[in-house]
This record gives C-alpha cells, structure tokens and sequence, in this order.
DNA sequence: GATTAGTCGATTTTT
DNA sequence: TCGACTAATC
C-alpha cells in the first residue's frame, strides 16, 4: 500500500530536496507530474478514488512552497463541502500560510468579485441575492399581474417557470429550444413566458436582486464586457484550478477560462464517468473540450485507486464499462480484500430497513464506526422508511441532502423578517412576514406591499388611520413597532435574531404542532447569527452557503457522537465510507421514472450508480426490496405493485461472478510577474491565442 | 370579495 | 410533508 505519511525528512528524492514536504515519496508518478507542472494548461482525469483531491492539495501546497503568493492561488469546486475540505487539508498539510488561498464554489467566488464591481454593471454593490424559492415567490407574483394564472389552466407552475428559465441560462439555449426538447406541452406559451422572463430580469434589476444564475451570468459579463477587469482578476490570480471540472456548464467553463486568459496557468481536475449534474448544465464534453480552448494543454490521467478493494473496482468497472460514451480508464487498487459487493433482495422497504440497521450493528460490533458508514439513495425522500427504523432502534444518524436548513418553513419566516430589518423596501419579504399575520391573505398583502414598498412610503406608513382602524391593525401595529426599535437602534445581527425570535415564537407556536424541534432549529439560527458583523453577510451566507441540517430529522444526540451518515448520491460525491449500502435499486428510483424517457438522461444514472457504488472503501451492499410502497397508505391498496430490479443491476447479473448473493435472515427481535502580453494574447514565443481561442469557442457554442 | 380550513395528490438531483 | 385546489365562512 501507499505511504501516505507525510515525511519530514529532507534528502531523498532528488527534486523535493528544498521542500518541507516529500512529494516523491507522497505521490505517485502520475500525481507528481500533475503537481510539479505549475505553468500552463493542464488537464487531469482523474478517475474514481484516484487520489484527486490529494492531488490539488498536494498542487497547492508545492505552489506556496515555491514561492507563490497564496493570495494568487484560486481554487473553484462544485460544492461547498468540497471546498471546505479541500482548503482544510491544504492547511493541514503545509502551515496556515494556505489560509490566504482564495476558493469556493463558482457561485461565491462571483458573489465576492461582484460586489466590488457590480456598479459596472448597472446593479448595486449591495445587492441581494435570491434563493430559488424567493425567485418562484418573484416569479409567482409577475404572473399574477399579467393575469396568466386564469387565463389557462395548463400555463406552467411558478416551479416550472423558474426551471425552464433557469435551464435556459445554464444550458446556454433560448428559451424555445429547452421548450421543444424537456417542455414540448408548453410550447405554446411561449409568447407569455418570455414576457415573464423579461419582466423577471427588470424586477432583479431594479430591485437590485441577483439570483444563483445571475451571479454566473453577470461575472461573465464583467469579465467579457470590462477588459480591464478581465486583465486585473486575470493577473490577480495567476494560479486557478478547477475541481470537478466534469460537473462545470458552459458559463463556469467560460469563466475559468477568461480568469485564466492572462497566463493560461489553468489546472482543471475532472472524471467524464462521474458527470452527474447534466440538469443543472453541466456538459462533461467541457472535458474534452478543454484542450480546444488551450492547445498546449498537458494531459495527465490518474488511474491508481487508493480507496476501493480489488472485488469493488471489478464491479464498478463492470458498470461504467457498459456506459455508451465515456473516456477508457481502468482503474485498479493494491488494497487487499476477498468480500465481493454483496446483493440482497429484500421483500419490501421494511424489511430492506430492517436488514440494514441489523448489518449496521454487526459491523459496529466488529470495531467499524457507525460514521464509517453511509446509507446512500436517489433522492431525499427514499430513506423515509428507513429513518424510522433507525429512530425506533436508537441508531444516530445525519442526513445530507434532502430538506435544507433554510428551506423549512420556520427558517425561512425567521429570514423574511430579518430580510424586512435589512431592507425595508424587499416585498418578496414583507409578503412572506405579512402572510404570517391572522387575517392576511394574498390580497391583504398585496395592497400592504403596494403602499409600504411600491409607492415607497416605508413601514411609517402603517401608522396611518387608513391601515391601523382596520381590522388587522393591531396586528399591523405590532409589525411596524417592531421594524421601528430596529431602525432606531444598530444592532447586531445576533441582537436582531434574537428580537425576530421573540416576535416569531408565538406566531410559531400556534401554526406547528412540532414547534419544539423548529424552536431548536431557530435557536441554531441565531447562534450562527453570532459569528457575523452585519446583517449582509449574515443573510447572503445564508442563501450561498447555508448550514447543511434542519434539526428536524436527526436525532437530537451530542455533536460529538458518531453518526450513521444517510446521503442523497449527489451529495455524496466525492466521500468516501468503510462500507456503503446502497438502496432501493428498483427501476423508477434508480434510475428514477422522470429519467426513463431519454437514453442520455438514462446514461446520467447509470453515472449515479458508478459514483455512489465508487465511494465504497471495503464493504458494497446493493439492496433491492421486492415490493415497491403503493400509491396508499392503506396494505390493501391495489396499486402496489412487484418492481423490477434496477437495470443497472440486471446488466450487472451477466456478470454474476461479480457480485455475492445473500439471503436476508432477520435476527429475532428489532499579483503582476509576467511580461505583458498583447492584447491577443500572443508572445514573442508563439504561445497560442487563448482568449481568441474562448471567445470562438463560446461564440461557436452559443446558436 | 377575501380568508381559511380541509382535502387530495404528488415527490430528483443543487448552488 | 408540503403545496395546490376547493368549499365553507367571515
């Protein structure tokens, strides 16, 4: 097996002599090259456990060791955990000097450039940004005044709406073109929704709104319309490195690129058979594509595996080998280990829970940590079932994906509120806060908004005879005191959560049965609320990265105690447990019934499975139960009906020897370096013309 | 005319 | 569990 162990030591290994850390003995040859290559284009496959994030980190630590200003060092991931993780290790690795390392998620890393530059581009730098359900409420709101929502009874929903627009910007096509090809029965309305989509974007402008897309669109917009910007980020950040670059759309693709287009210094890490984020836009083709852009792209492929045993690499393999389109690989471990991926046919959910929490206990038994160990699913709703088992045994457990901490309902209250503090003149807020009041519906709302907001009269207003005689006035009353004393006071952000709280409880009390668990979710809120200054960055790290878990449904248990981790596959990528189980392998789930209509859409779960079976270290159980839940609650309910085992799996039977079948028996009971360059970025020495080469590439991908 | 209580139905994945 | 839709009530 690898060292993985840091060495100290200096003298071996020729090239690391001046280092603190031992790259040769640290990395294999593969790795090494990808690390020690800090100038120009690269791109690395990196396959499956492959060590790719040790290979970025390791890049990046070797890039501080050189010399390199930290500060010039960019790192985009997908997600936020991989981000975290990713600078955490860096840290670890070399000294706090990786700290200063600029990253994130594509998504903040605009958020920070734009709200230094946003004036260019015509919005206010203290704009506000939106999360999908603000824009479905916004959205929601202009349809209704353009009375779309009698006229037809088929005219799309506010959540459609927002899907098709949103879908339209990430896959870089009209609006037309995403109707014919996912929304062909709303064809027709066209006409009516591009209207909507105009007025959707002057509604954000003037309001100074971005949503997650507009970050995207409007750093692209910076970078393509304000060459000076363009060259000063560009030089700013001389060293980028792009993490999952598989999972990128063509925007975030574009973006790397422009960052990079002073210096080409652009280090994309990706594995074309773990793209599973094609709804969202992601093209994996930007990998292939990327030595397009940047011809001198060096290309590196990792194909060691340092996770998995032998027996789940075979299988894994197997999978992905019967993909349609994919780059060859093939992967291989030294690890040892005979235990083949285990398949077991489970009668129903029931029993499927039931096997699992038995397995679970056994193998805490045999020393294996219960956070070790992962129960992983298609989508939020699937480990229902087996949640319950799991609170009825006393398993702890914590779930990723699925309900989000600020999408609960008394979350989300708790920030319309705040949101009001903040800006006074956010109607998406005062709606949300109004509705909350007895006796105010929509209408009620609507007129409020029309007079506090609209006519910009401010919350004074409603001190007026015309609001306070009313019927509601008292309610009303209670509202704009408690706006008031924050206005007159400068709290901080913890002072203003707190004085939310006191006003919110009671209305909280009277709408959920379950107020004590939403009660200890606020309480989480505000001591969050503790580490922020202003109320801006409070609220804007709430939408951009907000708190991964709602107390809901987890198990109230120390922090400390280890923890069975449930995971959607999507948010499980890039993780690794001892032993993984993965359920509901039935045709529907896996791949999921939306998904059955279109072979490339087929081709994305069968990624799914590639990705949530590769994240297994020693032990794969892949669980079908029998019976699929009916439509009803009721047993008796005739729409229950036999399923069929996933079809990945039945591609996987002709290979049988892969896999062992079990039976289930149930136990009893329960900066500026670089010489300037022409503006086309061609030097003395020939170097290729990249920013020519993005701007005909995206010209030629944009129809 | 607006609000609310009550029923029904459906439910991908994430920044 | 949540949201959309409907019918009864203010």
């Amino acid at each position: 097996m690898k060292n993985y162990a840091l060495n100290p030591k200096h003298g071996d290994g020729d090239k690391s002599r001046q280092h603190k850390i031992n790259y040769v003995e640290a990395l294999n040859d593969q790795q090494w090259q990808a690390v020690q290559q800090i100038e120009g284009p690269q791109l690395v496959i990196a396959g499956a456990g492959s060590g790719k994030t040790r290979t970025l980190v390791y890049r990046v630590a070797y890039l501080v060791e050189q010399g390199v200003d930290p500060e010039s060092i960019l790192l985009l991931t997908f997600t936020r955990k991989a981000s975290r993780e990713m600078l955490r290790r860096a840290a670890l690795l070399l000294d706090d000097r990786c700290q200063r390392i600029q990253g994130g998620t594509f998504h903040s890393f605009a958020n920070t450039i734009l709200r230094q530059y946003a004036a260019h581009l015509d919005y206010p730098n203290n704009f506000t940004i939106i999360d999908r359900g603000d824009a479905e409420d916004i959205v929601n709101m202009l349809r209704a005044e353009l009375n779309l929502d009698k006229k037809q009874r088929r005219f799309p929903k506010k959540r459609t709406l927002v899907e098709i627009l949103s879908k339209s910007i990430n896959t870089n096509r009209p609006v037309m073109e995403v109707l014919a090809d996912d929304y062909p029965h709303f064809l027709d309305d066209e006409p009516q929704i591009m209207e909507l989509a105009g007025r959707y974007l002057r509604y954000k402008q003037t309001k100074g709104l971005m949503d997650y897309d507009d970050l995207l669109v409007n750093l692209r917009r910076l970078l393509t319309e304000q060459d000076g910007i363009r060259r000063k980020l560009s030089r700013q950040f001389r060293y980028i490195l792009v993490d999952e670059y598989q999972d990128t759309n063509l925007l975030q693709a574009m973006i790397a690129a422009l960052l990079a287009s002073e210096h080409a210094n652009l280090m994309v890490v990706g594995d074309d058979s773990q793209s599973i984020y094609a709804f969202r836009g992601a093209q994996f083709k930007n990998i292939m594509d990327f030595p397009k852009i940047f011809p001198n792209t060096r290309v590196t492929t990792l194909e060691q595996n340092y996770r998995s045993t032998q027996p789940i690499l075979d299988f894994t393999n197997a999978i992905i080998a019967s993909a349609k389109e994919k780059y060859s690989k093939n992967l291989f471990s030294e690890i040892s280990g005979e235990q083949k991926p285990v398949y077991l046919q489970a009668l129903n959910e029931r029993e499927q829970s039931q096997f699992i929490c038995q397995r679970i206990l056994e193998l805490r038994e045999e020393g294996i940590p219960l956070d070790e160990m992962a129960v992983l699913f298609r989508s939020g709703w699937h480990s229902t079932e087996l949640e319950i088992e799991l609170n009825s045994r006393n398993i702890p457990f914590v779930k990723f994906g699925g309900m989000k901490f600020t999408e609960t309902a008394h979350v989300k209250d708790v920030t319309a509120l705040l949101r009001i503090l903040y800006n006074p003149f956010d109607a998406i807020a005062w709606y949300r806060s109004l509705l909350l009041l007895d006796g105010v519906g929509p209408a009620t709302a609507r007129e409020v908004i029309d007079d506090v907001v609209e006519a910009q009269k401010g919350p004074e207003i409603l001190a007026a005879p015309e609001w306070s005689k009313r019927k509601i006035g008292g309610e009303l009353t209670r509202l704009r005191l408690f706006i008031a004393e924050s206005v007159s006071n400068n709290f901080s952000p913890a002072e203003e959560t707190k004085r939310v709280l006191e006003y919110y409880l009671p209305i909280l009390k009277k709408n959920y049965d379950d107020y004590h668990k939403r009660t200890h979710d606020l309480e989480a809120l505000a001591k969050i609320a503790e580490r922020y200054q202003d109320l801006e960055a409070f609220l804007t790290d709430l939408t951009l990265e907000p708190p991964e878990n709602s107390q809901i449904d987890t198990t109230a248990t120390d922090k400390d105690e280890e923890k069975l981790i449930l995971s959607t596959i999507h948010s499980a990528k890039g993780l690794e447990w001892h032993s993984i189980f993965l359920i509901n392998l039935v045709d529907g789930f896996l791949p999921a019934t939306q998904s059955l209509q279109r072979e490339e859409d087929i081709e994305e779960e069968r990624r799914l499975f590639y990705v949530a079976t590769t994240r297994a270290k020693q032990q794969l159980y892949l669980l079908t139960p029998e019976l699929e839940r009916g439509g009803g609650l009721s047993y008796f309910d005739t729409r229950t009906v036999f399923t069929l085992p996933s079809r990945f799996i039945q591609d996987i039977e002709k290979f049988s020897n892969l896999t062992e079948q079990w039976t289930i028996t149930l136990k009893s009971e329960e900066s500026e370096t670089t010489e300037e360059k022409s503006d086309d970025g061609t030097a003395d020495d020939g170097a290729p013309n990249f920013l020519k080469n993005i701007n005909d590439y995206f010209n030629e991908h944009r129809n």
